[in-house]
DNA sequence: AAGGATTTATTGCAAAATACAAGTATTTAA
DNA sequence: TTAAATACTTGTATTTTGCAATAAATCCTT
């Protein structure tokens, strides 16, 4: 009998593998970790880095020069804050969004392609249930949160 | 509305932290990397070097050193193949048995406080659900294998 | 059975990722 | 107004990573 964490720990990788092998586009090739900071600075309005960091769980020095890379491909931009001039806030460049909604499209055709071996029913619960755990996950305290120390 | 690549990226990413912030175990400090290889060292029966290298998608050459550190940490055994002397297979000590078993108590008591802001029913289709995803990943020619290239 | 190809694993590099410590610049607050 | 706090960057050292090259064992073809 499969343990929780188990079932948990192979899709896991099994989804880590698809992002590592996902995607060369437009020329650049996206590590996992740039293709999760351009997926969060899509997703948050123009998040500082400190959030981002924050919201993947790195130290933010090692962060600061992840996007030193990313802005050196021309994938995205860094502004000052005028109302914090010690902030700065992220946002894709065109390029970048461009890379960010490519990948968005190879990844979801993957899955796509896993769902085709499910029913339809089957798949929207799979859909609900992952809904569910990234609500009860936030709801926790012990877990999964990005927890220092 | 939120993607099927959304949903899953983000839940990939929280268990990811979790893995990440789990554990200290018996004065060694596991990183994510050592944990994934205890924990399929731990479910393969005597796996070679290359079999969970290829597994966990990561180059056999890394992989080599990683299982070196290992058994420097005492967590791991390489015993040569009696039928084929290239081969070493792989086990792990006693004391590494005891951090897999920790880490995975670790890991499902944190998800058990997870699944404490669900009901039962929920909790049951989710794990039903986790089951058929990994089947229908399992069957998928495209996703998520350890695709080299 | 011999010899070349293949397989398994290990080292030699060099590049990249990581994080602690220290630093700069700005803002907050006492 | 000046000390503390915050946001970020750089210095430095360690670790991780992977491509080449290597060594050793096995397989395969004739």
């Amino acid at each position: 009998m499969e343990s929780t964490r188990e079932l948990f720990q192979i899709m896991t990788r099994r989804f880590g593998l698809l992002n590592k092998n996902c995607c060369t586009v437009g020329g650049h090739d996206i590590t996992p970790v740039q293709s999760h900071i351009l997926f969060e600075v899509d997703r948050q309005h123009h998040p500082s880095i400190q959030q981002i960091a924050e919201t993947l769980g790195t130290d933010i020095t090692t962060f600061s020069r992840q996007i030193q890379s990313l802005i050196k491909m021309n994938l995205i931009k860094k502004t000052p804050d005028p109302t914090d001039r010690r902030v700065s806030t992220l946002a894709l460049t065109v390029e970048g969004k461009y890379v960010a909604t490519t990948i968005d499209h190879q990844m979801n055709a993957y899955l796509d392609d896993v769902f085709s071996y499910m029913t339809e029913f089957e798949k929207e619960t799979v859909l609900r249930s992952i809904k569910l755990m990234n609500e009860a996950m936030a709801k926790s305290d012990y877990c999964c949160k990005p927890m220092l120390g």
